[in-house]
DNA sequence: TTAGCTGCAAATCGTTTGCAACGTG
DNA sequence: CACGTTGCAAACGATTTGCAGCTAA
């Protein structure tokens, strides 16, 4: 989705379209990776002096419920992100880099052996992390230690 | 493990035996299932009365970094959980009821498909939720809606 | 006009820290 | 005895709420 068509999405159930929305839509419209309430609020600070922190939280608690925006919980934290195009199921690789995600269609749910057959099924997770062909190239060419954020200690499990 | 083998192994890296936390020790060798940071000072200050939350957090901690115990976040907090006994690789079944988690040794990463190869792979998390046996049958028989806890809700995805 | 938004301030929640007293080894 | 551990109080960061003024429709 662009900013426009996620303005139109907002106007059309009644929302109304405040500068703060617009900012916001563009952000979100042009990013592909994940956003913190703190990235939004930085960004969208540089437009708006009197921003407040709470506004932030509200419009993407809107944005969420309306599905436009989807929320990940990290380790460090909570992150915001355009929601993904892919319409049919699908799961993730998140580049521990630059935050870029990838979708992949793949689904181990269809191949999965060793569930009891006792055991109801209701919904899993399934995400992968790494490094995206340019961050790879990155580190191994000049050993960057320039990572965005220091991501989550993980016990390999 | 078993609360002495907590104590012992505590002991044998020169940490302190306190009476918090052979109380701590005990109560992760008899807990199968989750505790919040919660749950776990709701347990201790039944035994002593001016218990604080940050011992609480401090032990944790320090369970936590020797692997006593793991912790997971889940969209509705931390939880910690005695440290699962499997030694090779593997996953995990979550009843979404009684919070019991079972080990599972399937791994999608072997059967994967689709994954960029330009993508280097340094990690991945394979979650999954729902009934199991004793919970399942419990809620088809009497509907009942005594879930333990509200669980974090998900954008299936 | 008016219901929905916003900014502000303050409250709340979960977690961490400094410090002095205490208890284990 | 000495140092690790605890409780207390206070700080902290993230998020939420009540409220009065502002503004899009």
């Amino acid at each position: 989705m662009n900013a426009e068509q996620i303005i139109q999405l907002m106007s059309s159930r009644g929302l109304r379209i405040t500068d703060q929305r617009k900012t916001l839509a563009k952000l979100f419209a042009d990013t592909e990776g994940y956003l913190t309430p703190k990235d939004v609020y930085d960004y969208m600070g540089k437009q708006y002096s009197g921003l407040s922190f709470d506004t932030v939280y509200r419009n993407l608690r809107v944005m969420n419920d309306m599905g436009i925006v989807e929320q990940f919980v990290f380790e460090d934290g909570v992150k915001f992100r355009s929601h993904c195009e892919e319409h049919h199921h699908h799961h993730h690789l998140f580049c521990l880099n630059c935050e870029k995600t990838i979708p992949i269609v793949y689904c181990p749910m269809t191949q999965i052996e060793g569930v009891p057959e006792d055991f109801e099924v209701v919904r899993h997770k399934f995400e992968i992390f790494g490094y995206c062909s340019s961050c790879k190239d990155e580190s191994t060419a000049a050993n960057n230690s320039s990572h965005k954020h220091t991501h989550e200690h993980h016990h390999a499990h």
